[in-house]
DNA sequence: AATATATAGTTCAATGATTGAACAGTTAAA
DNA sequence: TTTAACTGTTCAATCATTGAACTATATATT
């Protein structure tokens, strides 16, 4: 690989991780038609498929301070779509579970946010998008590793 | 493709948009050392690259009301990182641009972040990062005629 | 057992980003 | 000429995020 042709592989995926980002965030927004904000469904979306996690388990994966998961969970809490139970064992945790409403809310939007993306990765061979995603997820094993050193 | 195939596509693709926009972002803050926000920084580089746009130009690339981007540009201008001047023909066009300090100032982080991903995307093979980027350039065109269609 | 340290989660004030609406100034269209 | 459209700004309101202090609980050290 010559330097100059990884420097415009630099450029052009800084520029690519921002853009998507954007346009991709926006046109999830769009979805959620201002029942949830794209956080309370990211949040939603990971109590749903993560049984009992808790706020310590949220603010690493989306990588903000526990204050800040507090806010979102405490939004969802008071709109009862979520439960907070204790540990019996250990009670300084708290788990996170949907409540009826939480999962009927959640189940709704999601069906919209998958029918969005689902519209734009069927316009892609099988093989092209696999690969794609295949990528995609060394990329994020790699910043993982990188997160974990600092 | 079977529907499930789809679906499983469609749910790895949310989680890691999400994953590894998270965890970039804060990479990428974490080498902006507090010099620059992310927004500065994208902005800064925008500028940097396109000679005199305006906030208008930026509003639709960041998909962001005017409103925000004048935020932006303030912040910068406060510093004497940017300059704005008028257009002599259509007076309501304001051009932006980098000063000697806004320059020196982006060449520098741009460095770091460059070095960021280098490290990054140099763990792939070319022909596979290659190939990601061609499909990540198609999904970006897709959203954007997306965006455009609302 | 007593003490110190660590952890999970919350509260709260401060900061920063984003929006919508109203506005000024300018240009284009009817 | 009048009207409509456009560029950019201001400002108040909203929302997300942070850091620090705090409560309550659990673990480790002496």
């Amino acid at each position: 690989m010559s330097q100059l042709s990884i420097k415009e592989l630099v450029d052009r995926y800084i520029d690519l991780t921002f853009a998507v980002h954007k346009k991709g965030e926006s046109l999830v927004k769009e979805q959620l038609q201002s029942e949830l904000s794209n956080d309370q469904f990211y949040t939603l979306k990971y109590i749903y498929k993560t049984d009992n996690c808790t706020s310590t388990e949220l603010a690493k994966v989306f990588d903000v301070k526990k204050s800040a998961i507090t806010a979102v969970i405490t939004k969802l809490w008071d709109q009862d779509l979520i439960e907070r139970t204790r540990d019996q064992n250990d009670r300084r945790v708290v788990y996170l579970t949907l409540t009826e409403a939480g999962l009927e809310l959640y189940k709704k939007t999601e069906e919209r946010i998958y029918n969005l993306v689902e519209s734009i990765i069927t316009q892609f061979e099988e093989q092209e998008i696999k690969q794609f995603i295949d990528t995609y997820e060394k990329i994020n094993n790699i910043l993982t590793t990188l997160q974990e050193k600092q």
